[in-house]
DNA sequence: TAACAGTCAATATC
DNA sequence: GATATTGACTGTTA
């Protein structure tokens, strides 16, 4: 699919956008640092080997990977609807924590504030630098505030992403921390009807010969101890000064199994065998109170990886069809309301964003990106 | 049924 | 504590 190949590139550069000192060029193997330090563990670090984009198998390899308990006897096989299988078992495990960044980086940010994105931006070496220490990496959350002033407007991705641009990384101020596993978003989600198994790949697309992603894309053991089985790779312990070779990021995935017809996605998705932690700062939810006055519901916060995902997803689909929403909504642990709910109001207020700088006299031309509907 | 606008409210930020 | 952000809900429309 060759016509995919810029977007995708500049997805990865966009993904990689939205976390500056995240940036990581799957052109090219490299070492990231990665941290994740469970509980306790206090600070610490590791180099990821990051793999080249690659091929991936068909999603029905990557569901059969999630979804069949043979595949990872131990794995809890959920049966939750739209919920990246293997959360439990052979889940993946986000590099970095970006929350900080995901809200600054948010779609919707200050349009205005578009601060040289690179301004206090360091190169990627010093992504590498001194290890955050921050105390972050305990809960996997950057620490909140700092990452704002990055915060690019949607248009402002696009335009970088245009130019090839890859944004520079800022110093580690900002702690990277890991990130929890993709399908352990959802706290509360519900259980539903058994997920399909991706949309069924239309006839005639081919896939290259692929190399079986349980190959590649080492299980997570949720326990400590790991499963047998599941050559875990500890992030932020023994691998602290040990590289990791990644799996293939989600964004490899995407463009083999994406539907037919959808524009070509690939993310920068880093995804990384360490330790999972809970998905979102979903505040755990009280029982006694919450049981009694008509549950005071707490909103979903998406975990920096998914809302990259969604937002690259975005940049080049604003409307994807329900099959790549159910897609993306497996890949990224979320339901598909949720995804659904995601687009909707990305376009809103994208589109919200675009007219009010317009009104407001603002320079910018109409972001490329932000088509309206 | 999907998309949308309006809106609420949890959460984050300052 | 005020404000901003943002996920989700509701009602309407095509």
């Amino acid at each position: 699919r060759p016509a995919m190949v810029p977007s995708m590139a500049s997805l990865l550069d966009g993904a990689a956008e939205y976390r500056p000192e995240l940036s990581i060029p799957l052109h090219h193997a490299m070492s990231v640092p990665c941290e994740a330090s469970p509980p306790g563990m206090g600070m610490s670090g590791t180099y990821t080997t990051l793999t080249p984009l690659q091929p991936l198998p068909p999603i029905s390899a990557v569901s059969d990977k999630f979804h069949h308990p043979h595949a990872h006897p131990h794995a809890h096989h959920h049966h939750h609807h739209q919920r990246l299988p293997g959360s439990a078992g052979g889940g993946f495990a986000l590099m970095r924590d970006e929350r900080g960044l995901a809200a600054a980086n948010s779609l919707y940010g200050p349009y205005k504030e578009v601060p040289a994105v690179g301004q206090s931006l360091s190169p990627l070496g010093n992504g590498l630098g001194p290890l955050p220490g921050a105390q972050q990496g305990l809960h996997g959350y950057g620490p909140p505030g700092h990452d704002k002033m990055l915060s690019p407007n949607f248009e402002a991705h696009a335009a970088m992403l245009a130019r090839g641009e890859q944004p520079l990384p800022r110093g580690l101020g900002t702690p990277p921390a890991m990130l929890p596993p993709l399908n352990g978003a959802h706290h509360s989600a519900p259980p539903g009807p058994p997920p399909p198994h991706g949309p069924a790949l239309p006839a005639g697309r081919e896939r290259p010969q692929l190399p079986d992603p349980r190959s590649v894309l080492r299980p997570v053991s949720t326990t400590e101890s790991g499963g047998e089985g599941s050559p875990r790779v500890p992030c932020a312990r023994a691998a602290l000064a040990q590289p990791v070779t990644l799996a293939p990021t989600v964004c490899q995935c995407l463009p083999l199994w994406w539907p037919a017809g959808s524009v070509g996605t690939t993310l920068t998705l880093s995804l990384c065998l360490c330790h999972p932690l809970p998905a979102c700062k979903r505040k755990e939810q009280e029982p006694s109170k919450e049981r009694n006055n008509s549950q005071k519901k707490s909103r979903l916060v998406f975990t920096d990886l998914q809302r990259r995902t969604l937002f690259a997803i975005f940049k080049e689909n604003k409307r994807p069809s329900k099959e790549m929403q159910i897609t993306i909504s497996q890949q990224l642990g979320l339901e598909l309301n949720t995804v659904s709910n995601f687009f909707m109001n990305a376009r809103r207020r994208s589109l919200e964003k675009w007219q009010d700088d317009l009104s407001s006299g603002g320079s910018s031309s109409a972001p490329s990106t932000c088509t309206k509907a």
